[in-house]
DNA sequence: ATAATTAATTAGGACTATCTAAATATTTAG
DNA sequence: CTAAATATTTAGATAGTCCTAATTAATTAT
């Protein structure tokens, strides 16, 4: 498996962790920011590898072994991202270049390893869950700050957006993971949100409430 | 820099330290495991890339920046050896192949901040010397066991060579960086020596003592 | 239902890194 | 000093990944 095609099976697992149907050329060449013509270069090589399902012009969906090879390479770039802000002391919004580098590194005793050496960790700087050795993968039942209802609250436990962008906005406005978050009122006018953070009273856009994950 | 043109840099390197004059083509090629062709096809490119001086046919040598850059190669490498070794508990025997995979990640603050998480170490678990950041590199004057005067002693500071196969036997014969060790007998038949480990007797073969680097 | 638009594939090419086999230069031995 | 041996380079091929441009299939709008 080269570097090239665990990327692509990640990009495909990610894009159908949402929608579930069969996933597009185009949509994969988005994700992987590549031409339309190299991702049909490549799912034909991953389907003859048995990895992926393909049907001409219909899209592609993962097989059991793609499937596990995609877990893998999530397991390892999130378990990468710990290290680098647990040991290493990068900021959150620092790491992911870098671990998109770590997560190819081939060595099962290595990455055993820096599991142990983190204290097993369940989820990554971002909130995103961290599969298991052996493939298991338990999503959260996550719901948006948009779908909250006026007067509750919630804890702050993932972001859906992981850019360098919208995570140093969230610094800047001292908003962390573990935060409590209580939704005080919405704008009729814009959507935006009046809500508390840690007692501490913030006004948000629509936009940043579509990507701040909460568990009630 | 590719990682392939990292790999040959630092081949190019490591036989300089020994031999000094310029690196024949099929030096390199044993180096590296490939063939003298394909070693023909990199140095051109390498030399376009004003790497390394190349005569046809007279071999080649690192300008100053393939030196710079082998350097930092051989920095990473050795880092991520400590780092496998103290942090993740790997065996000394255990960390080449891993570290040669780690030494082309690419990311300045990466090595930078593994560095001081190690507490900027100076030698890496074989007793190699690691290249400073900004290029520094101090060659201990280094002595073979096999070249100790009998009756003499000092401390193993090193290996030449580094191979599961040597490493394995110097853990079997519990032989460890920073033991004491004493020559008391050379065998004229064989050149076997007769030396003490931290007190605890023991025969070793030239070939072992050739392999063995001294501080006295 | 047909035309226009969008999506996907194919054709053909570039670039990297490797190899085998053949040709040529250099070194060594007699 | 020549001949044999060795070292090195060149020629030509393959495999991987990506690209642009052209073609074909599928979807959408009229
Ligand atoms: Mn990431
Ligand atoms: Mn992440
Ligand atoms: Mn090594
Ligand atoms: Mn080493």
């Amino acid at each position: 498996m080269t570097p090239s095609e665990e990327n692509y099976l990640k990009a495909i697992y990610q894009l159908g962790e949402t929608s579930k149907a069969s996933i597009s050329t185009n949509a994969i060449a988005e994700k992987m920011k590549t031409k339309p013509s190299s991702v049909t270069d490549m799912i034909k090589k991953l389907s003859d590898k048995k990895l992926i399902l393909y049907r001409k012009y219909k899209g592609v969906s993962l097989t059991d072994v793609g499937r596990i090879s995609a877990l893998s390479t999530l397991r390892k770039h999130r378990l990468w991202e710990v290290f680098l802000v647990e040991k290493l002391h990068f900021t959150w919004d620092e790491v992911h270049e870098v671990a998109e580098q770590l997560e190819h590194i081939r060595s099962e005793q290595l990455i055993d390893r820096l599991d142990q050496h983190l204290g097993f960790p369940r989820t990554d700087p971002h909130g995103d869950p961290i599969p298991s050795k052996d493939g298991n993968y338990k999503k959260f039942i996550k719901k948006l700050l948009s779908e909250m209802a006026v007067g509750s609250e919630g804890i702050c436990i993932g972001v859906k957006d992981s850019s360098t962008a919208f995570l140093s906005f969230m610094d800047k406005n001292r908003i962390a993971l573990g935060d409590k978050i209580t939704l005080l009122d919405k704008e009729e006018f814009d959507g935006s949100l009046h809500i508390k953070v840690k007692d501490r009273p913030l006004q948000i856009s629509s936009q940043i409430a579509c990507n701040l994950y909460i568990e009630l």
